[in-house]
DNA sequence: AGACAACCTGAGTTCAATTCAGTTTGACTG
DNA sequence: CAGTCAAACTGAATTGAACTCAGGTTGTCT
């Protein structure tokens, strides 16, 4: 389990990075990216505005950061839930529970990594912000192939009817993200029931 | 006062309000709504930055007022599409190709639509926009009634089996929408082959 | 114990969004 | 076929949050 990631060897003894990591998910997942300023980061850390760019270049490269690092766990995750499933259809269902074993943390980077899925679009004019993002466009295509994959093997293995692999996965995908858009851990439902019926929808979807 | 106007009852004859609306479309759909500087649409209409004002009270007013007309169309083009269908496979069916059958100008609008969509959870500090916000979160929640609906009327029908309506209407709208992310006409598949997936997606999902 | 890199700060600067203080335009009235 | 007046517009000024600058402080390591 990769549960404290967002610690870093690389940094120094006395390095906020991770509160600020921290902080900020939290701000930018309960208030959103937009509506949060980026000094009430800096407030919640217990540091000065500009001690911020110590650490990151700008705003941005917060976010893209923690997008980043997001999408990195839910590949590791995905492959690690499906590493040792022979069954295409538990595989299938292996790789939609690993997509909701989330803490409440991991939600808000969801929630985060779904509102602004549309910054990755665009180049970024500094340096350090464009190399997040391309990183995290090539882990978003890494995500979208662990899925397109996972359905061209269960196609070829017979235990899927064929079709546009692509154009499932992506469906697949979609519908399973989509759940970060509206839930919330006070919600009425459990998570784990919204799972379950994911699985299941995507079972029909993909091997009926 | 009594004069019939045939653009629009609302707006003067000289009113530019409809041609900005059609270049923020095009705008904040290209480039997102962010990384578009709204003088810029003020260069397309053709007009003063400064002139915007006088039709919209700001940059976000612009932006909620093209979803809110999204989700309208959206929600109108649902019901009209299932007005007269009896057999609820048919109706379902039905549903999901309304989504689909949209013009390049109506899918610059899912996008954004979808892109901006978490900026309906806070509230807004001027009335106007505030005003424009609840009026979309409410349409937000009749499309997901529009669906939860259809598929409780073909679960007590018998045509589709007994789950959790709002949940699976949750997961179905996703996965639609979830296309407008990724979906460029200019990619390789055409819009109407996505749309044949999806509607098979959708029925082994409600119906099986 | 003192060098020095990491870490931090208050005082500016920038730039897009927005407000202000009016000026122009043209549809409608009389 | 003027005159009126609200709608439509403008350039200049203001705002505010992100960001830069020019150093100051602190803890670690030798």
């Amino acid at each position: 389990m990769a549960r404290v990631r967002i610690v870093d060897p690389e940094e120094g003894p006395r390095s906020k990075r991770a509160a600020i990591l921290v902080a900020a998910v939290e701000r930018f997942g309960e208030d959103g990216y937009e509506s949060t300023k980026w000094s009430e980061v800096a407030d919640r850390v217990g540091i000065g505005q500009t001690a911020l760019y110590h650490y990151f270049e700008s705003k941005a490269h917060c976010l893209l950061t923690i997008m980043r690092l997001e999408l990195q766990r839910s590949h590791d995750m995905f492959v690690e839930a499906t590493a040792d499933q022979s069954d295409p259809v538990e595989e299938l269902r292996a790789a939609v529970r690993s997509a909701f074993a989330v803490s409440e943390q991991e939600i808000r980077q969801m929630r985060i990594l779904q509102a602004n899925m549309s910054l990755l679009a665009n180049p970024r004019k500094s340096k350090r912000e464009e190399t997040e993002r391309v990183a995290a466009r090539q882990l978003v295509q890494m995500v979208e192939r662990d899925w397109t994959s996972l359905l061209m093997r269960g196609m070829a293995k017979g235990a899927f009817p064929v079709r546009d692999a692509h154009t499932l996965g992506l469906a697949v995908l979609g519908m399973i993200v989509s759940v970060w858009r509206w839930y919330r851990p006070t919600g009425a439902i459990p998570l784990s029931e919204i799972s379950e019926m994911i699985e299941e929808c995507v079972v029909r979807m993909v091997a009926e």
